[in-house]
DNA sequence: CGGAATCCGCCGCGATACTG
DNA sequence: CAGTATCGCGGCGGATTCCG
């Protein structure tokens, strides 16, 4: 890890003890904050697969409201993550597709799925110890 | 990916749009709602550098209060990630570890570090394109 | 079809005070 | 030193209604 401006150490010759600052110049806090809401990831997943429409991602995010569904699209669109295309017929129709970057983002992340899929029972039996001692 | 439980295609012969739901038996948002909050990722970023105590743990996650502390560290700990060790000295001594399991979420949430780094300009730079225009 | 606008409940999170 | 308890706000996210 690069020494960021909000990684600091207590530099007192030896490296020390690293501090962490939790603000807008945080790299990885700016891209957990977006993708760990409630439905960044799974859209993401959705348009892996290739472009879809506004109302095809609602049926495959399976509960996503219309509101979020809106919502999530223009953050996922204003970080850079995610094209908009409005074709202009009657209806209109409306195609998500990820951009290069979404695309690149999907590497590290696919790495933490494969990780989540591997210990996923792990967990669930890590909590339920943890439960029943309390 | 493997197909679990909560990832359906609509077979219809060859596999199509894939379906996700964000529930419990996602893998993928149970690891990502854990760690998505506002201080799981500095926290563990800390404790890889090696075990600490609670108010060590306190001054290096700039900003967090002792009640988010006390709290994100259980969550980590019924998760599995973190160990929790009381020394009955006096003062009471409280240590805290990343688990093997913790170790090993590590890597990939490396790799999503390293990503984040990488990009974080270019993620800037569109967020201010997207506000100009609008 | 693909939204925008509004209303509102819940809870994540911070601030503060107290404790073994 | 390492917590717990209580209060309160802001914002996430769901339900509903209206629009080009």
């Amino acid at each position: 890890m690069k020494s960021k401006g909000n990684m600091k150490t207590t530099s007192k010759g030896k490296s020390e003890k690293r501090v962490f600052h939790n603000n807008d110049e945080c790299p990885i806090r700016n891209v957990v904050a977006q993708i760990g809401d409630k439905w960044s990831v799974l859209i993401l997943f959705v348009l892996i697969e290739g472009p879809d429409r506004f109302n095809s991602l609602k049926s495959r995010v399976v509960g996503i409201s219309q509101r979020m569904l809106t919502q999530t699209l223009r953050d996922l669109e204003r970080e850079g993550y995610v094209n908009r295309t409005v074709y202009p017929e009657v209806p209109v129709k409306v195609e998500y597709e990820l951009t290069s970057m979404g695309r690149d983002l999907i590497k590290p992340l696919y790495q933490l799925v494969s990780w989540a899929e591997t210990h996923h029972d792990e967990i669930k039996r890590s909590r339920k110890a943890y439960d029943e001692r309390s």
